[in-house]
DNA sequence: CAAACATTTTGATACTTATCGAATTGTCGT
DNA sequence: ACGACAATTCGATAAGTATCAAAATGTTTG
């Protein structure tokens, strides 16, 4: 069991839930709109937690362990918190993933 | 929740477990090895099981779940069986991650 | 300060599942 | 047919976790 078998599990334990999934694809989604808005990302979680039928303590869980995963890195600002995707975890998954 | 975060939370639910997610990566490992031998792939389960350690019914269980997900198919070859990488299934989680 | 709002923590519950031992099935060689 | 070996099924257990309600924390604004 290799090391690097280690952090993928980790990472894929993070994305095998449907709810913390379709956060990580939305986080994604809401990036690659603000990308062309010139105010750069306001990627609020709440506007993402608003979409979806599970409360609010779940969604905060499932933020965590997306973090702690390191395919997300979040910031708060003011009452709210922002989410961003983790390039560099991303670009691992692509390297494990390619042909 | 798209048909497609169904399908790729079963994937992901597929290979957040340590064991099985090595057995899949070796199951591409050897079929790495094999494109460069005439006799194409033996990919047999028995002898990736046989590196690891946990018994023959987890194996199998895993195994199970990889075909499940489409990730892997399947062949009885005598009293073995081998496993060969699901194409397909590959290039979708190419996209998924793809920049 | 107080009200309002977003998030987090805590505690509990229900569900899933990874793993094993034992028994079973299937296949090959003698 | 029998013994050996690979795989599977069955039944059980232990560990993990997704989710919620309630309470707590932190932040902004009147």
């Amino acid at each position: 069991m290799t090391h690097d078998t280690k952090r993928l599990t980790r990472i894929m334990k993070a994305l095998a839930n449907e709810n913390r999934l379709e956060l990580y694809l939305q986080i994604r989604r809401q990036e690659a709109v603000a990308v062309a808005v010139p105010t750069g990302c306001e990627c609020f979680v709440s506007d993402i937690a608003a979409k979806m039928k599970i409360g609010a303590p779940t969604i905060s869980h499932h933020i965590k362990e997306l973090e702690s995963a390191e395919l997300i890195t979040v910031q708060k600002v003011g009452k709210q918190i922002t989410a961003a995707i983790n390039e560099e975890t991303l670009r691992y998954l692509q390297t494990i993933f390619k042909v």
